[in-house]
DNA sequence: TGAATTCAGGATGTATACATAAATAGCCTT
DNA sequence: AAGGCTATTTATGTATACATCCTGAATTCA
């Protein structure tokens, strides 16, 4: 096998899933195109059995799209489905938050939040920000939406925040690296970094309807990167995906 | 073939999970037991394939839980868990409302659902209801809530909201007919008609506010119709998959 | 010349056989 | 007698062969 022996162990299903997500989110295969088994049998080398399974999971992944006469097709987004996707993901994490405040998260349970938001800080902190601690930055900031997720001791809200958060476009670090190359970067990134700081705040003192409330507002944050990334198409190779996306139906 | 003609033509796929989707929700199945695949071949008379992609299906439907050496096991929810994912679904809910008011819903697409409010009005004036009218507003409150969250005009968000209502207990028409025995089932109905009316008349004003909070708060009378429910065990024979909830996990 | 029909190619849906890994029961050893 | 090891059984993971349906192109008829 030409696979590294780290991917030897795991299933034919989850390697067909993993090769067939990077060629759709690398725009290998481009929106709208149908995409047949036994092509997906040649991309991933592996039985039409295990290919199917791969080609439902990342249906309901929302990359896919079933075909009503069978089979499926690359699922193409609109500029507007991605903002409301950011807008969805603000309004569950929003209810994370509320729940977490309002149920009263521990000081022990809150430890971990803050230590993540310390390490924000630290990378925050230079001006200008390198790259190096862009890409920190993004898996520091994945980290700490996890935690405020699972905060909420909810597991079917956990659930669906996982849901939409795999859509890479609509989770909370899509496009933070997008942003580095603008001019407001910085700037950005510390206002995102006071949302965090307030978001702990008001869990901690309890104040449910001002946690869910900063966490819509630091969606929209997202929403902003996106739109100043495709004004300005900086970047846009970060996200293969995007390049073009589908105009709108009407 | 023991199958009635209607059922002919479907593939066995749908038919399998159709099949494991009663016996879990009849309770046949019960939450934690493994649900082997020759079990569930069995079971639907199809074999092996449809019956793993069936199992697939429900997995994400959320009604089973992969257990990590492989295989099923039928899912177990605690009241917990239940009153999240109505609450989980009133937020959704909210967001579709609100979208539906800032987005301007047109008065032509405001129709359908004035048109179905009516129908609402006319179930409920009578006092006190017939079982038949308890059937009735089932499907009709359905409706509502379906043509609701289309005014959204929001793919993505349409999309979780469907995902999050396909499991019964948090679906907006639930736990209708669970109160159809209580003594406050009148007063109830009529109070979640008047939500009804008032979240149209949010959305034709462009209240978005008040549209998303409205719908928020009616989803609480269906996490109210579960407690009376479940506190005077009441036609829980509905819904047999409640009968026993799983204790919290400490 | 246009449209409809038929035929061919290829796609998905299904069943089953084989390989491998996990679970269990029994036996052996200590 | 208790614990661990091994063997057996049963589960899932995978590949492939077969059946059926859809799709598209070519040909024929009006």
């Amino acid at each position: 096998m030409s696979e590294r022996d780290s991917e030897r162990s795991i299933s034919q299903t989850v390697r067909a899933q993993l090769a067939l997500r990077d060629m759709i989110l690398s725009g290998q295969l481009r929106p709208g195109e149908r995409i047949s088994e036994l092509q997906a049998v040649e991309i991933t080398s592996v039985s039409r059995t295990p290919v199917r399974l791969a080609l439902v999971r990342l249906e309901d992944e929302g990359l896919l799209q079933a075909i009503p006469s069978g089979g499926f097709m690359v699922k193409a987004f609109t500029e507007r489905d991605i903002l409301d996707s950011i807008e969805l993901r603000g309004t569950l994490e929003g209810l994370a938050a509320r729940f977490a405040a309002e149920r009263g998260a521990s000081a022990r349970s809150l430890e971990p939040l803050k230590e993540c938001l310390a390490d924000l800080d630290q990378l925050v902190r230079q001006d200008p920000v390198s790259v190096e601690a862009f890409s920190a930055y993004v898996t520091m900031n994945a980290r700490f939406h996890a935690l405020l997720t699972e905060l909420s001791a909810s597991p079917p809200l956990i659930r669906q925040i996982d849901r939409v958060s795999a859509l890479p476009f609509a989770s909370p670090s899509g496009f933070v690296m997008a942003q580095s190359a603008l001019p407001e970067a910085h700037q950005i990134l510390l206002i995102g970094q006071d949302h965090h700081r307030i978001v702990v705040d008001a869990i901690e003192n309890r104040e449910g309807a001002r946690a869910e409330a900063i966490m819509r507002e630091h969606s929209r944050l997202a929403a902003r990167n996106l739109r100043l990334a495709l004004r300005n198409r900086t970047h846009l190779d970060l996200l293969p995906a995007l390049a073009r996306l589908q105009s709108p139906a009407e």
